[in-house]
RNA sequence: GGAAGUUUAGCUCAGUUGGGAGAGCAACUGCCCUACAAGCAGUAGGUCAUAGGUUCGAGCCCUAUAACUUCCACCA
């Protein structure tokens, strides 16, 4: 056995045989339940991080754990062709070049996001590869498959032919970047110090961020309990810098206190103003064209003007005719594309929609029959979301993606559209596989995406499959660094996933992110874990040679055998290695998990906990170590107990502390303070009153047997 | 504005129907007597956020408060 482990060598030979072999081939097999897990395809956009890496390993870890069980496990890898986001991508890339997307034909720009698709999808691969995991690559797919094309078409045409899918002229988030429709939830809020300016509207002030959207304003709006503007209510008012009045109107929904207690109605520029609008059935005024630019007849010389150059220049010419009375900083919420950061523009647009009351319906009632979300907590955002959901838009004015599939229409659809029915679509290319492996069992995907993806799926697959595509949807955080902040380019902590297997290794990669990681919180990541992962895998090679050295020993051997089975799923290359120096010519990764899981946590904790012991007691110098501990209470405590329902224990004992007293006097001393506590509690007539009779006979017992023990070391009573 | 989560040793966190405060790291003290200094043995360190309540008994249950985190909604 070599000094050290080296973990490139080994590595590299499983990577190859796992690989080139297809050993986790999954195949229909009626003998066996499957257990399958559909991972989350990446976004195409760029090579993995340290979250994929984190996401994959907790599969994988799941994945070769129940494989070890006896299920025929399925991993199906994929990648997503992420319209919006590879188009940015690829914006960005012909921006260097000099050019705009309007520059090349519809045609050129398809090939560089091919291209793109093509460039990246090998490179996710071999990082999937690299992370030692075990899944079926001959059933690898993408978004823009054929068969997922086809799957995409059929979808929506039977939305649409049950009346789900309509086109209308709504209010939605257009991002002038990216020049395409978003839907709700890919716009982001965040706060923005910016200005409200007090503007004289004829004889009412009126308070506003956005002066540039004053020619789009058809009415101001006053509280109808207001009593300072009673007197003006259906009245017509100059509109400041146009020779146009607009009326004043009434409106509930106009808070008081606010401002000056009179909002100008933009009904075309913004959501609030829009429902006014509707209410009281008044036109729309478009003045903000698509590339976030001043147009129409209606602006005057600041046609052409962006927002924030017509902005100022409001003000300028507000200030100057003396209509400007007051200038105040402010910070409101702005929204923001989630792709590019742009700040979006509220707009009227005529787009594609999915009518989602009714779909929602049956993924409610799913979470009382046969959903299990965990953590818990996320339950209820579940169904606060569904609860309030609005439709969904799903046209977008991109190139990439799938094609709106009516005649005449060159939108293409928002990406979640394809990726809401992602556990069906990788499984229905062939019958056999569809029965056997769908509904898939675990979804195991970052908590942020709930509403994106998770959701959508689950009333995706209700509706075109009739089943639940998950029983389980497992959530977990986002890794952030060791102090806990959010991982980003310009902090520049960003942890590549690449550069540690190169290092270290991939057991140290996987070791280090599945430890002290609680999945229901963000994991802190960093040099701390990965120092401990590495000794640890060092601590198993030296154990592992230790061994070796006493190989006559059977006891010893199978701890480490037992021990390396329950290390595997975590540790794939080290355990697979040392389980062959141990003389073992089958796979490590399919010999069964050292317990019948039901109900024995208890037995195999003490079994392993014992044996640790036993090695330490008989070579009171060498052991495993704690980390063997931690890595036990990791994988059945945290992974197993409280993310698997059907691992958990199903009776409760606590183990007795073990006691290791050095001298009699140490020994002496441990039973008096045993009989005074003893002592202590039965003297409390509460206690023995009201306490359970099993509990004060225990005491009793214990009261006795210590008494007994002092009595015989000492001779005291 | 609505909701959720967190608060236990210097740090990161365990603590499973209420019945003896735990682990690792860090610190400190010993060990180079070889599987491993990427090591071994040991020591010390806590009003379990705060204030009440329920109970014979509370880290755990209830109420309130505070701080931090997150999500949703609104913001002229």
């Amino acid at each position: 056995m070599d000094k050290i482990f080296d973990f490139k060598a080994c590595e590299a030979y499983y990577n190859q045989h796992w690989v080139e072999n297809n050993v986790f081939k999954a195949n229909v097999n009626r003998d066996k339940k499957p257990f399958t897990v559909i991972m989350p395809p990446p976004n195409i956009t760029s090579k993995l991080h340290i979250g994929h890496a984190f996401n994959c390993t907790i599969i994988d870890a799941l994945i070769r754990f129940k494989r070890m069980q006896g299920y025929e496990t399925l991993m199906l890898p994929g990648a997503d062709h992420a319209a919006i986001a590879t188009e940015a991508k690829v914006v960005e890339e012909l921006k260097k070049e000099g050019l705009n997307k309007q520059d090349l034909t519809r045609e050129q720009f398809m090939e560089r996001i091919q291209n793109w698709y093509d460039h990246y999808s090998a490179i996710i691969c071999n990082q999937f590869k690299r992370l030692g995991l075990s899944c079926d690559w001959t059933r690898f797919t993408f978004t823009m498959d054929d068969h997922c094309k086809a799957e995409v078409n059929k979808a929506f045409h039977r939305l649409y032919k049950d009346g789900y899918i309509y086109q209308g002229e709504r209010m939605i988030n257009w991002c002038p970047t990216c020049h395409t429709a978003l839907s709700e939830i890919e716009v982001e809020y965040s706060e923005v110090k910016r200005q409200i300016w007090t503007i004289q509207y004829g004889p009412l002030r009126v308070a506003t961020t956005r002066p540039e959207t004053l020619f789009g304003d058809i009415a101001v709006a006053v509280n109808p309990n207001d009593q300072r503007y009673q007197a003006l209510i259906g009245k017509s008012i100059p509109l400041p810098l146009t020779d146009r009045t607009i009326p004043v109107i009434a409106d509930e929904t106009v808070d008081m206190k606010f401002g000056t207690g009179a909002v100008k109605i933009t009904p075309a520029h913004d959501h609030h103003d829009y429902e006014v609008a509707e209410r009281h059935h008044l036109a729309h005024i478009k003045v903000i064209d698509e590339n976030g630019k001043l147009f129409g007849a209606y602006v005057g010389k600041y046609a052409g003007m962006t927002v924030a150059e017509a902005r100022a220049a409001v003000v300028a010419d507000l200030q100057a005719q003396g209509l400007l009375v007051a200038t105040k900083e402010h910070v409101s919420n702005v929204g923001q594309c989630y792709r590019c950061h742009q700040t979006v523009e509220p707009a009227i647009s005529k787009q594609w929609f999915v009518k989602m009351h009714d779909l929602a319906q049956p993924a409610i009632a799913a979470l009382n029959n046969g959903l299990n979300i965990v953590p818990k907590k996320f339950q209820k955002i579940y169904l606060h979301w569904l609860n309030n959901i609005k439709d969904w838009c799903i046209s977008r004015q991109l190139i990439s993606g799938h094609r709106i599939p009516i005649e005449g229409e060159t939108d293409v659809l928002d990406t979640w559209f394809s990726s809401a029915l992602w556990p069906f679509v990788t499984l229905n290319k062939n019958q056999a596989d569809f029965d056997y492996f769908y509904p898939t069992d675990v979804l195991v995907t970052a908590y942020e995406i709930i509403f994106f993806w998770v959701i959508r799926m689950v009333f995706s697959g209700l509706y075109h499959t009739q089943q639940l595509p998950f029983h389980t949807v497992l959530l977990h955080g986002l890794v952030r660094d060791s102090q806990g902040r959010k991982m980003s380019k310009s902090l520049g902590n960003g942890i590549d996933p690449l550069d540690i297997i190169e290092q270290h290794g991939c057991d140290v990669l996987r070791y280090s992110l599945l430890f002290g990681s609680r999945l229901d919180r963000d994991p802190n990541y960093g040099d701390e874990k990965i120092t401990k992962a590495r000794y640890f895998m060092n601590k198993i090679w030296n154990a592992t040679k230790f061994v070796l050295m006493h190989k006559d020993n059977t006891l010893l051997v199978t701890a480490l055998e037992s021990f390396l089975k329950m290390l595997h799923p975590i540790a794939p290359y080290i355990t697979e290695q040392i389980w062959h120096e141990l003389g073992h010519d089958t796979d490590l990764a399919f010999e069964p998990f050292p317990t019948p899981v039901k109900g024995s946590k208890h037995w195999l904790q003490t079994s392993l906990n014992k044996i640790i012991r036993t090695i330490t007691r008989r070579y009171e110098k060498y052991e495993f170590g704690i980390a063997a501990n931690e890595l036990q209470q990791w994988f059945w405590t945290d992974f197993c107990d409280k993310y698997i329902e059907e691992c958990k224990p199903q009776t409760k004992s606590k183990p007795e502390p073990v006691v290791t007293p050095v001298d009699n006097q140490a020994l002496a001393e441990h039973y008096r303070a045993e009989i005074a506590r003893s002592s202590k509690m039965l003297a409390n007539t509460g206690f023995l009153a009201k306490a359970p009779a099993t509990l004060v006979q225990q005491e009793q017992e214990k009261l006795a047997r210590f008494k007994e023990l002092l009595y015989n070391l000492t001779g005291e009573h």
